[in-house]
DNA sequence: AATGAATGAGTGTTCATTCAT
DNA sequence: TATGAATGAACACTCATTCAT
């Protein structure tokens, strides 16, 4: 992370390379980014990028480090006030998919980490499964869900929901069609996933965890 | 792919070219690596590569397909004998997770595809994933799991399996620990994964197929 | 030269891969064109190049020595039969013209050789301009050109008819437009460049060689 | 032509690199040049190359271009200060065998831009011969000279140029001996081309543009 | 704080040529 | 006569990083 900027001048210009490094990285990939393009894109010297950056590696791991915090806010934002279990569990992955939506490029960023620096990628993953970890337990608590591992379970529900939305949001609706389904990604109340996918989905993990009504309800009802 | 040997000679050479590749591809990623240190370990011509292959993307992408062949039949041969459905299922993801677990490098290449040559990886996915569907489809038809879409169910299940397998096989029993639990991996009865979270795995994936039973009994009983 | 074909069909050989080096230099230039290529085309293996060439400039050579003949039959030919001198001077250069329309891409190999083997340049304007100093000193020994120093017109007449020829046939009508002037150049009544220039052209050379009148009658009338 | 260096410091590199191609090219072709080479003649690092050149073509052209400015300024000052047409269209000529003659390196630069970059030669030629056709038709006006077509006159008298240059300043006086005539082709009074050459050369010249009397009499005195 | 010039190791790829068969 | 496998030097070009100003 290098030297912190000690003026609110430096304050700026350590934003703007961030910025630009995120266009940079989500429009071309690590490897294929360059530093001195992520100068250019900021307006500074190149030389500028080292007073605030140890190397490459240094701001991708920045970055990798805010997205996680994003993601995880899109997910608890989406997922307040959700009046069931039910409705909060996909509530927060209609969020998720709707994050990923949005910023296709940046999750790119995220899934790249594996390649780039995989101790960053193990912690943003861990951090996720920590928050679902705590809601399981505190559901089972509750007596909302079954006595599954929530440990296990967690991972599990990580993995269903990456594939689900590499598949669906990041690959498209066909095979190999565009994008999303042609839905306003952006509009709060609906998903990302086609909701057959979305319901589909939710009674797989409704299953999973204990809770095979979850599949014949609709949300709100549970 | 190239031009393709004319001579046993020419077939021999690309051999080695190939297994280099895999080896060197394995050991320090696409971008790390390079054709010269490839010819080098097969012990050829720098030149010799072009003979067989197009480009240094060539290959990776040969050798993604090449295991996917392999992740498959390492799969289907698991599972193979296997006595019920349930036992079926554990022993096709003990297959996975043992083939990752034999493999942790080469399974890195596969997914590394995502950001080298995406129409690879998603052809990798969608393969196992079609396998995954016929069997659901089945099994349906069979009246042994629920009537849950085929297709989002087996895309669950990939997902389920990769970030599983990520978790406790590239990374280990501890949450940083070595990779593996200690238990030999190649020993073909046993789990690359502690029985404890494969018992859990199959509980979840059992839920969630409609199955809650298979949660509560042990493999071969149910 | 190499070695010269003891059999027939070394003979066969010999000329297919001529013919195909002449399409490939025609085609990429002589640094851009690849002996690889030239047996392709060829239809031969890479190794059977050298049975009968010494190496890609020694084709090269023997391309241009034969473009060399081609060149001077076409003119010859083109001039054979005239009825007087202008007349014939005139075919000359619009045969000269027509070949070059007819082979743009040959006759830039002819020019790429003062590039590649100045020797074989130096070779193919020689002989060109030595026909040149025959017709002038027979032209003044019958009193019908002035006395002016037949190697320097000589020369001076290669130099018009190339440039006027890259300028007119090689780049075409416009400055920038397309090559030739819309007339079929092959059409052995018309010339490959326009009627207009081919006048004015002559008008020049007469006065050169001291037949101002040259410039203001028809052919065939002077 | 790439990014302008912003500072002198740059701006001294970018004149050695410049003048280090300009070498490199002159002594073995294009093909032949490497970019290693050049900047090694210039002294710098093989990188620093390309902060002031896209690349090797790049500098090529930029080389071209200045030496088309060269070339004329030197023709049109060559002829300055001349009393009479003829003695300024012979002192124009004259200069033009001058440069060729200490500079036959860099003319060849010129001539092999047609396989290297023939938009370049078009330009070099095309503008040189503006200045041909500037001249005709001034002199037109002023009844000097016949009333040719100024365009095709002055293309043809660039080949007679390039090719009397050619011929006796790039090959030499004998047929295959060495460049030159022995005579010093920088002093300015003398020709780089025999005396007896230029003299018949501006004869067919004058000839050819209707001025017959040119070669019957000296310089200075028409 | 900021710059931009400079570096040089490194990349993937091409190709004329040789040679064993 | 013919082959195609093999070579390795050579190439143009990129880039993260350093440093004097």
């Amino acid at each position: 992370m290098s030297a912190a900027p000690r003026t609110a001048r430096g304050e700026k210009t350590r934003r703007k390379l961030l910025e630009a490094a995120e266009h940079e990285f989500a429009a071309h990939g690590y490897t294929e980014s360059s530093v001195s393009r992520i100068t250019e894109r900021a307006g500074v010297g190149q030389g500028t990028f080292y007073l605030y950056f140890d190397s490459k590696l240094d701001v991708f791991n920045e970055l990798v480090e805010d997205l996680n915090h994003r993601v995880r806010l899109a997910m608890s934002e989406g997922a307040r006030g959700a009046g069931t279990r039910l409705a909060a569990e996909r509530a927060g992955f209609a969020a998720f998919f709707r994050f990923t939506a949005e910023h296709p490029a940046l999750y790119r960023v995220v899934r790249e980490a594996e390649f780039v620096s995989p101790e960053a990628l193990r912690m943003h993953y861990t951090r996720i499964v920590e928050g679902y970890i705590d809601g399981l337990t505190q559901a089972q608590e509750d007596g909302e869900i079954g006595d599954i591992d929530p440990t296990v379970a967690a991972w599990a529900l990580m993995g269903v929901g990456e594939m689900i939305g590499m598949r669906w949001v990041l690959w498209g609706d066909a095979a190999n069609g565009e994008p999303g389904d042609g839905a306003d990604p952006t509009a709060s109340g609906t998903s990302a996933v086609p909701e057959h996918v979305l319901d589909e989905m939710m009674r797989f993990i409704g299953g999973a965890l204990g809770r095979p009504d979850w599949g014949t309800t609709n949300e709100e009802e549970a």
